[in-house]
DNA sequence: GTATCATACCTCGTATAGCGAGGTATAGAG
DNA sequence: CTCTATACCTCGCTATACGAGGTATGATAC
């Protein structure tokens, strides 16, 4: 059963943008980030984040560095130029559909 | 292309639910209500609007009843209690799912 | 010393479902 | 007689969320 039902189509892409618009973090950093971010709201699956940072790359939005810290390999990705542009596309498709469904939800 | 690019996921369910909370309505209706009342923010085309129909009327959540006005045949669609709790179990899930994202684009 | 937990990465298979394109048919307007 | 709006439908493609499972290290607890 999905966790997050199924209200969640592009969200993991958009959150993870919005987060490495900031800085750049790690895989693990990032899942935990989203759930503190979220105030629990939203916990991403492994199964989702990597599959997700990995088609994310591909495609361009972001690029990565490793890093081992005490023993330990981390994955560093950081926003690139595209990924912005990308992120901005997002927030715009977020606000719309966030918006409509507020209409239909409060007023009919 | 996705017209609704891929934020989708779920939300047609719960608009025609909500939609259909207030009123019965038939197919092509409930297309044309969506695209008022999101304001054109939100658009269904029929290969989303009329699979959704059938799926959820399967599943128990809307109950159908035909009817033919002036040659043309309408499907029209309304809610069952278990699509009254499922509007309820929607609507929550989209609550969380929205607010969380507001937390990570507001904030960091 | 060893069990357990947190950290840190990964892949695979399945299921869902959004989407465009295409199909059928009637009514009414021009 | 053509075009538009109405009204229904299916098919195949693609994207992707998800759980389960796998590997490995370091730190803490017993």
């Amino acid at each position: 059963m999905a966790q997050n039902s199924s209200l969640m189509s592009g969200v993991p892409e958009l959150l993870v943008l919005r987060l490495l618009s900031a800085r750049e973090m790690y895989g693990y950093q990032l899942a935990v980030a989203i759930r503190e971010t979220t105030r629990e709201a939203i916990s991403l699956g492994e199964g989702v984040l990597y599959p997700a940072l990995h088609a994310m790359e591909n495609r361009g939005f972001l690029k990565t560095r490793r890093r081992t810290v005490s023993g330990r390999t981390r994955v560093y990705y950081a926003s690139t130029p595209k990924g912005r542009r990308r992120l901005n596309e997002l927030s715009q498709e977020w606000r719309r559909i966030a918006g409509g469904v507020e209409w239909v939800l409060a007023g009919i």
